[in-house]
DNA sequence: AATAAATACGAAAACGATTGCGAAATAATA
DNA sequence: TATTATTTCGCAATCGTTTTCGTATTTATT
């Protein structure tokens, strides 16, 4: 021993014992809450309490602790905190689609709010596939995460798994394609007026015949669009023919090739209300392999949240949802939820947040 | 103590825990080893080795555990195991942008792999700022997550908080913008050669002043790529006028005005070369802010990932990343490297997957 | 000065899983 | 039949926190 090694004898140990347990495939979470005890000649609790700000503990003390604490760059284990305190602060977010504005702005909204109160984000496409979904929800079950934020996949129309999910008691919050039957608060645009007026704006532009494009009948945003398209079809004094109501598939091609048939039937539509953006897109597509121009002899407006709508050719007219606030609010909402203890459960509702049409080429006479 | 009650004694007492622990606010994880191995009048290890499938445990008695586990949906708590087992089952991606479609599809490509082992995926996003990469670093520095996957923000320059997460063991895969400095192995498409490609194919085409842009000097791919687009140029005998490359900010506003200001100067291009998908959008921005016509004008081929690059005007011609595919791969990797015990550390080496360049009305003379 | 109250900390029990070790019960062997 | 293997399972420790309870020391009160 000699009086060199002695001036942080702890420490030098420490090195040590973190460099054997540095071998390649293990984690290494650096120094623990014994060891940061064992460093500071204090207990394990003394120096939890004291990294928690505890009354219990004197101010030199907390001082000393955290001092340490920072030296050695302690960093609490998040498993045993979870397994701990039974919550995880992680928020999974269930999408049917990653390769979307939409979406990808509304995880934005999600986590600029539960980033700052240290939430995780564990985020899952279900790819419109509700198996997928399914399984997903499944492994939700565990509480690997404390709530779900979640918009459906257009194929779900049995919704047990996220019954039995909203019965465990994992708080979840439903936007844009939500589940009615599910007591909880969703968060939706005014899918019904803003359809209406997307709708009335065609038809003022001379339109006669409105094709509606839609993903699935069983989604909530197809029904509310429909009924909104519908309305202000019968307002005009026109017929809603069931034959321009086109249910679409996943595949897009096939999607192409529809679009492209309705388009060159004797009932042709001159104008058409996309449900979804991928709708849209389509139809641009299939406008490109018929000799049809855009706006003369169709006119279009799609929900759509792409940021560059106006570099399609024609611009395209849309109604863009705020998704970032959407996310916001979820997580705001979630966030009020999960902090507070004792908090009531999410109450029944639909929250609305209105679109904003933006009038392009699209839709105006050449 | 009636006999009707005493079928399933346990059962009723269990049912009966479990709507007390139901409250709200609370996780309610569901049945629990102890109480799986209570209902089973076995002890909880023998019910855990049961359902590991292990050895020592007789096939009668795995057959009684697993039936009674699904009765009861026993879902183990991931944290509980997280804590023994030192691994979380969980990956961490980190992006500069989530409305991107390069970003957007690699992260499809990761989780399409990690789902089928059972890894969940955290994601963060640093919006491109070095400041926000470095706290989300710091986070995982705690074990969260077994391995990260990232591509590095633009303004990223030091790698210190990279380097503290590399020497902690942690597994780290780079993809697009890598960090050359830090020894793990990194996933890129052949930037240098594609770039190449491009710029000839805009010389080909009749370009004489060819403008490179990009997001940041410092990032890896604006190297390889301002590196084959000079080569490119000085190929063809010209000269590389630094003047024509264009440093843009995260400013969408200030850059379209660059790239406005830029167009309307007397060194004006006829040419450019996007190094990232956001400055191509902001150049046909900018030009429609000028009398000049794509392309006739002006042609552009960018790197872009965007799955309607047809139908922009003029459509647009790309060098497109295989990006689901990179993503898959830097899965496959890590899961090797997960999975197998005692695994040596990643390789430090630069794997190429090679970019497909689709030639578009954008760089064909009218 | 004796007692009560406040302060500051430690020991140990959780949380829910996995696993080394020991020990019955059964089967195989001498 | 006595001994040794083998099979099958339980006990208890462990992972790293937080927290309940207990206790020693100091400060305040009568």
């Amino acid at each position: 021993m000699s009086g060199r090694g002695r001036i942080f004898p702890n420490l030098c140990n420490l090195k040590l014992t973190r460099q054997i347990q540095n071998y390649p495939g293990a984690m290494n979470s650096g120094v623990n809450l014994k060891e940061l005890a064992a460093e500071l000649k204090l207990s394990p609790s003394t120096v939890s309490r004291a990294l928690n700000d505890s009354y219990e503990i004197s101010a030199e003390t907390k001082k000393k602790v955290i001092s340490m604490a920072e030296k050695l760059n302690y960093q609490p284990n998040p498993f045993a905190r979870s397994l701990r305190e039974n919550k995880s602060k992680t928020i999974a977010v269930v999408i049917p689609e990653r390769i979307n504005n939409f979406f990808a702005q509304v995880i934005d909204g999600i986590e600029h709010i539960t980033q700052q109160h240290g939430y995780h984000l564990l985020v899952y496409n279900t790819h419109e596939d509700v198996d997928k979904e399914k399984k997903i929800i499944s492994l939700l079950l565990n509480g690997r995460a404390d709530a779900i934020v979640m918009s459906v996949s257009s194929q779900t129309s049995d919704v047990s798994h996220l019954e039995r999910l909203h019965e465990r008691g994992v708080p979840l919050i439903f936007f844009d394609r939500i589940c009615s039957g599910i007591p909880t608060t969703k968060f939706i645009t005014n899918d019904y007026e803003s359809t209406f007026e997307g709708t009335r704006h065609l038809l003022q532009q001379g339109c006669k015949k409105i094709a509606f494009l839609m993903l699935s009948k069983e989604l909530s945003i197809t029904k509310e669009r429909l009924r909104g398209y519908q309305d202000a079809i019968r307002e005009a004094g026109l017929e809603s023919e069931s034959c321009l109501n086109i249910t679409c598939c996943q595949n897009e091609e096939k999607n192409i090739e529809l679009i492209r048939d309705l388009l060159l039937s004797e009932n042709r539509p001159d104008g058409i209300l996309a449900s979804v953006e991928k709708l849209a897109l389509a139809t641009y597509q299939a406008v490109k392999r018929t000799n049809l121009r855009m706006p003369d002899d169709l006119k279009i407006i799609s929900f759509s949240n792409m940021n560059i709508a106006g570099l399609l050719n024609p611009s395209l007219t849309t109604i863009t949802q705020p998704a970032f606030t959407i996310g916001e609010e979820c997580a705001k909402l979630l966030i009020r939820k999960l902090t507070r203890p004792k908090q009531p459960d999410l109450l029944n509702q639909v929250i609305t947040v209105p679109s904003k049409i933006t009038i392009r080429s699209s839709t105006v006479a050449g």
